[in-house]
DNA sequence: CGCTCGGTTGATGCACATCAAAGGCTGTGG
DNA sequence: CCACAGCCTTTGATGTGCATCAACCGAGCG
């Protein structure tokens, strides 16, 4: 935890969340928080504690998850930098709200941390925050119900899907590396399916050239294979 | 399509949505609105129209669907008076954009068509609003999400968190008989899941006298039976 | 009075879960 | 610096929950 120096400034400046928006616009936003990192698989809050301030990424990824009945998690979103997580919760306005998830790092992130009275005092206000906030939330529901549509649909399509729709937004440049640390375990979690499962599948896309995966990345080599996979 | 009478209004007034607003607040949200009365298994708006306008559920009940690559539907949200629907949309800044699902009627329905232009002129304004609109938002994430963590539990227990989940929110009194006309195929689109393997469950279910179903109702007798299934 | 819609039942098969066992890699602490 | 623990991946054997297909019935409706 720590002040944010002016180069994490400049760095939030940057993200989509604050574009168009002016100077003292961001410094009133943002007043009172602080930038935290954190360390892979480390947990920024969990479900269940006291949601006192909500976050924006500035680097790195987080995954939403909520744990099940049975011990394993389901992962409910990637966040990824410019992303908001532990926003919605601040709308309610009790001040005793909890957080309904766990966010959690993959790999190092970075994250700047904005009390609830910033929320309501500059956020809650401005129409222009609102606005980017509620296009995140729409991106964030389209995706949660494009997946459910998939539901009936075989794994491999479901797994193509996932990667098509973290590549579009997630790649670094135009080489198709996805910027997140991706595992085979996330993926399940992300679906809701069996580990094994989902290593049945990968590895025989790996066999087959049609992607490419060593201990830190995951890119996609032939991203129209998995695209015929999808929509057929 | 009529314009609003006062009888409409005052119905308008009290739904959740517009508490604790004047009468002014109201007439300017809903300036140059529409009541549109809908017939069983009418379509309100299509995936791929225009979003013109954005709607509030007065009487009755709407399911969101999304069609599948392959014929069968996705239902995406059950909404009931009270409800908005079409509303994330009127968020994007383009005029053009288009509904990404589709919204039909189950059983004969009410709603308020609300023009694109109210909405930024008095809704994306007025902070009330906005946070009521959030508020839906969460409850209809947090659903989501909700029936996400239960994908890889026996279908049993996913039939009754989802009749659990209904009957908290859509019951008249508190007799629990859903106030929606709920099809075993509507049951079915919703969890994304087989006709036939939901009538088995509820067949059982209501030869055990746990629930009960005629044409147009489905009562819960014994909801504790229900409880007990869904947190196992 | 045919037609569509909702509900039901049974037979069969498959996609995926589950269980088990093992190897590589990373970080950590003695 | 080595040992150990935890995480990620892999592969195979076995089982099962649910999908699929097919056929049928009753009720409402134009």
């Amino acid at each position: 935890m720590s002040i944010p120096t002016n180069k994490d400034i400049q760095k939030i400046a940057q993200l989509d969340l604050f574009q168009g928006a002016t100077e003292s616009d961001i410094s009133s936003a943002i007043k009172g928080s602080l930038i935290k990192s954190l360390k892979h698989r480390q947990i920024l809050y969990s479900a269940g504690d006291r949601a006192e301030r909500f976050c924006v990424v500035v680097e790195g990824a987080l995954k939403l998850i909520k744990p099940t009945p049975r011990g394993d998690d389901v992962i409910v979103h990637f966040a990824t930098p410019g992303d908001v997580v532990g926003g919605l919760v601040m709308n309610q306005n009790n001040p005793n709200a909890l957080y309904p998830i766990t966010a959690k790092s993959m790999g190092p992130s970075v994250v700047l941390c904005i009390p609830r009275t910033t929320y309501s005092e500059s956020w809650a206000t401005n129409s222009k925050l609102q606005l980017r906030m509620q296009s995140l939330l729409y991106q964030r529901m389209s995706r949660i119900q494009e997946e459910k549509t998939l539901y009936r649909s075989p794994l491999q399509q479901r797994i193509a899907a996932l990667l098509i729709g973290l590549s579009d937004k997630e790649t670094d440049n135009d080489s198709n590396i996805l910027s997140i640390p991706l595992t085979r375990q996330e993926i399940a979690d992300s679906l809701g399916v069996a580990v094994e499962s989902v290593i049945r599948v990968m590895s025989e896309w790996n066999q087959a050239g049609i992607i490419r995966t060593n201990e830190k990345y995951l890119e996609i080599v032939n991203i129209e294979h998995l695209l015929r996979l999808q929509d057929e």
